[in-house]
DNA sequence: TACCAGGTAAAAA
DNA sequence: TTTTTACATGGT
């Protein structure tokens, strides 16, 4: 079954990829101008592949659903819903690059990677976990620490001859013992906060769905902030890559400020509150801009 | 080998 | 109230 999907122009669906290069096989990949990965849709496990069929001013996205499951029109829908999330593909980038357009180094960067925009996590749940994963620790580190949460607690499925796992549900995560989650690789610490708000989730205490309504980045960072484990940059950077919320920035990441170090400041590292100065200028798209450098900086290193 | 890496809560001062 | 410490993995 396939689908077919316009998205706002410019887009570059290829260069936004990339990202997703040294994905894994079994979770989400980018390799050879197709993505893939399953996703849980109303419940039942689909497997996409995305490429693109269009170019970055006229962009489409041929879409191809397989389930062992009966896809409904409905299923159909949902699926459309959440490839056009995941990818942002209505965003207008014209608006950020009208921004930074007196910005030297942003202007440039808008030519190069034009039509980059940033991927969005199936769920807020999602970008919470792996937020809270990636605390303090290196993100190579993360990311095999997430890679083991997927396989041993998320779903499995087999099309085609080939194991997919989708990201596990606050549900399961909630049913496995603590020192289980601990083995992957967390902190016990860790490992409490995401049975903790999973278990918040599941017994009906904490949706955090509902902040995609919310108009107030501050007021979601107050909210999260509440809860053990979530501090302002967990917050923020749930925000970025839960929630679109692209003028999120968190200031504090060390990551962030070393790159602005290098592109605005001869690599002579700042402080957060420098970063803060400095990316006053991006106005409402301060974690794109972050973004843009970020992913310009990974590309050079290659 | 030791130390740092896209922090946070809890203990100690 | 403010400062210091523990934490786990992967890379250098």
């Amino acid at each position: 079954m396939k689908i077919f999907i316009k998205a706002q122009s410019p887009y570059d669906f290829d260069l936004s990829c990339l990202v997703f290069s040294d994905g894994d096989d079994q979770i989400r990949k980018y390799a050879d101008g197709r993505f893939w990965q399953v996703l849980r849709v109303n419940d039942k496990l689909i497997q996409v592949t995305v490429e693109s069929v269009g170019n970055v001013l006229k962009p489409v996205l041929s879409v191809e659903l397989k389930s062992n499951d009966h896809i409904s029109d409905d299923d159909k829908l949902s699926t459309e819903i959440m490839i056009s999330n995941i990818f942002n593909t209505d965003f207008d980038l014209d608006s950020f690059y009208q921004q930074v357009k007196y910005d030297k180094v942003l202007s440039k960067l808008s030519k190069e990677l034009f039509g980059l925009k940033t991927p969005t996590t199936p769920t807020v749940f999602e970008a919470l976990v792996d937020s809270i994963v990636e605390q303090q620790i290196s993100l190579k580190a993360a990311h095999s620490i997430e890679r083991r949460i997927i396989k041993t607690f998320g779903s499995k499925t087999v099309v085609d001859e080939q194991i997919y796992f989708a990201f596990p549900k606050p549900e399961q995560l909630n049913n496995v013992p603590l020192h289980e989650i601990r083995e992957c690789g967390l902190t016990l610490r860790k490992a409490e906060y995401i049975k903790d708000i999973s278990k918040l989730i599941v017994t009906g205490k904490l949706d955090l769905e509902k902040f995609k309504r919310y108009k107030s980045i501050d007021d979601i960072i107050d909210e999260l902030s509440e809860i053990r484990g979530i501090g302002k940059w967990t917050a923020e950077l749930t925000i970025i890559r839960g929630l679109k919320g692209l003028d999120s920035f968190p200031a504090d990441d060390i990551g962030i400020r070393r790159v602005i170090s290098h592109y605005y400041c001869h690599d002579q590292m700042i402080s957060a509150d420098e970063a803060r100065e400095i990316a006053k200028r991006w106005g409402k798209w301060k974690g794109l801009a972050a973004y843009y450098l970020i992913i310009r900086e990974m590309s050079e290193v290659k």
